[in-house]
DNA sequence: TGCTACTCGTTGACGTGTCATCGAACAGGG
DNA sequence: CCCTGTTCGATGACACGTCAACGAGTAGCA
């Protein structure tokens, strides 16, 4: 069972403790979105999106901005559409490309989700933690990201 | 757009960091994974948790131990079984349950699957970090994922 | 024994994510 | 203008996760 270079003690206690937290907060989260707006992680991440940037997007940029593979977006916003919450222009540059534009009933719902879902972020991360746990979270963050970033340039 | 109590800048920061890394991370090592052993991650965490309790297992202890929703491993254990990773037994305690094994396919998966996967973890993670980031990122999740459980106690 | 209540694990329906692939439209060089 | 290669976004097939409901078995109690 021992391969080379294995975890010590504190690495393995860490690395459970973010496996299981990001897992249950994201699901607890999740559940919250779902029951006071109707929304899933997805459907807010995207409507947030859409709502920062007023207006018009490409796809493809809304893609970019979120860090989703195309695909998904694209079945994402079937959904989304099917659903009312944004709309498909098409576009005069391009005759491939489409805009989307957040519809009314897209806009009411991120505005009305927001608020809690904010409070339940508050509540659920940023109570518990002091000003040097928050920094240090976001540095721990940030340098993981740009390992995998630079592992994932190298491995492609 | 402000509601009341809205995170200040270095939240914000923060937890758009979290976001983008789990993401992320959970991403890449998912494709190492599958590329490495034709596993995913939630087939990896099934093997581990029947090769840590050698034996047979009971669904729900598994279920347990996963933090899984029943359903969840019920539909991936099928899937699961068909690839030939783990088998059935039935319980002679209680003639509704079940008990999971190992099959020898499973256990060459995890075993050739698990030196690559801690390396990644290593690489991707660890190394960037120190002793002191190591124990902060532990607390932090400790007590997010406190917070989480017991938001999700009251609510039920 | 017979009744009720509960637990075990499965199932079906449905929303979601990924991969490979597609047709259509663009861009640039002959 | 045509040809070639690329980009845009959509699609189909399939793996995955959740919810509600189910049948079968168990437990408690009269």
């Amino acid at each position: 069972m021992a391969g080379p270079r294995w975890l010590d003690d504190h690495q393995q206690r860490a690395w459970r403790g973010h496996l299981a937290m990001t897992a249950q907060l994201q699901a607890q989260l999740g559940r919250r979105l779902q029951a006071d707006a109707g929304l899933s992680f997805a459907d807010f991440d995207v409507l947030v999106a859409l709502s920062e940037r007023d207006g018009p997007l490409r796809v493809q940029e809304l893609a970019d901005g979120l860090q989703w593979e195309k695909s998904r977006l694209s079945h994402h916003l079937a959904r989304m559409q099917k659903r009312g919450l944004v709309e498909r222009q098409d576009c005069p540059d391009d005759a491939r490309g489409a805009f989307i534009v957040l519809s009314a009933d897209g806009r009411r719902a991120i505005e009305q989700a927001a608020p809690a879902h904010v409070e339940a972020v508050r509540s659920l991360v940023f109570d518990g933690l002091d000003d040097r746990q928050v920094e240090a979270w976001a540095a721990i963050s940030d340098e993981v990201l740009a390992r995998v970033e630079r592992d994932r340039a190298v491995g492609s």
